[in-house]
DNA sequence: CTTGACTCTGACACTAATGTCAGGGTTTAT
DNA sequence: ATAAACCCTGACATTAGTGTCAGAGTCAAG
C-alpha cells in the first residue's frame, strides 16, 4: 500500500510516517514512480511505534528494540529491560518534581484565599 | 551594578538576565557606555523571577503578576490566582498522565521478569 | 599604551515529533 | 486529455529558556 493508505489505517500523519522512516523505525520498498510501497505488516508496526511513543520513548530508543519486539513477544526481548527501567526512573523523578511543585502551589493558593477572606471579614 | 555582578549575586547567567529583560521582567538603566546599570532591588527581583520559573511558569505568565508581587505581598495580588489555578490544573493532568504511563511500564517490566525467570512455572 | 576583563547586539543551537509550505512529478477517474 | 488527488524531497516553524559564538566597544590596572 502507499503512504496515504498506511496513514489512514494507522492514524499517523503522512509526515510522521516519513519521519519514522528517517529515524530507522520503518522501511518501505519503492514503486517505479518512487512512491513508497508498504506491506501489510507495516500497519502493526506503525501502531507499535505509536504506542511506544505514547509511553514517552524517543524514536532512537524505540529503534533499539523495535525489531526484536516485532519478531517476538515483547517479554522475550531482554534488551528492552534497561531501557524500561531507565524510563521508570525518569518517570519517578518527574512525578516527584511535579508533586513538589504542586504542594508549593497549593500552599500559595491557600494563603491567598486566607488573605482575601480572613475569618469574620466580608467583602463585596 | 553591572550585569556581571548581578549574575554573581543571583546565580542567573548573564545570558538569562538579558533574556528576562527582553521578556519584560527586568529593566535596567544604561550607563554612558551603553552598559546596563541595575539597582540593588534587582537582586531580589531576579531571585523572584527564578523562583517562579522553577515552579514552571513561563516568562509571559510571570510578567503578568511580577510587578504586583514585587510591590506587595504575593497574597495581595488577586490576579495571580487564576494563573495559579490554571497551573495547578496542568500539574494534575501531567501527574495523572505520568502515573498512567508509569503503571503501564511497571506492568511490562513485571511481565518480562516473569518470562525470564518463571518460578513455580506455569509456563506452557 | 597595552592587556585582559567586561559588556554590547545579533544570531544560531538545542530537544523532538509534527505541521506546513513550495515546487514538482504520478496516478486515477472523468 | 485533463483535473483532482496523490506522492516526492527539502526546508523551516513550533516550545522556551539557556548556551555559545562572533565581532566590536569599554574600562581598569600595569
Amino acid at each position: 500500500m502507499r503512504i496515504g493508505e498506511l496513514s489512514r489505517q494507522t492514524g499517523a500523519s503522512v509526515r510522521s510516517l516519513r519521519h519514522y522512516e528517517e529515524k530507522g523505525l520503518l522501511t518501505a520498498s519503492r514503486l517505479e514512480s518512487g512512491y513508497r510501497d508498504y506491506n501489510a505488516l507495516a500497519v502493526d508496526q506503525v501502531k507499535t511505534i505509536r504506542f511506544y511513543l505514547s509511553l514517552g520513548f524517543t524514536t532512537e530508543q524505540i529503534a533499539s528494540f523495535l525489531t526484536c519486539v516485532m519478531m517476538n513477544k515483547e517479554a522475550f526481548c531482554q534488551q528492552i529491560l534497561p531501557i524500561y527501567e531507565q524510563k521508570l526512573k525518569e518517570l519517578d523523578e518527574q512525578i516527584v518534581l511535579l508533586s513538589g511543585i504542586r504542594a508549593n502551589l497549593t500552599e500559595r493558593i491557600t494563603s491567598i484565599w486566607a488573605e482575601a477572606e480572613p475569618k469574620g471579614s466580608r467583602e463585596e
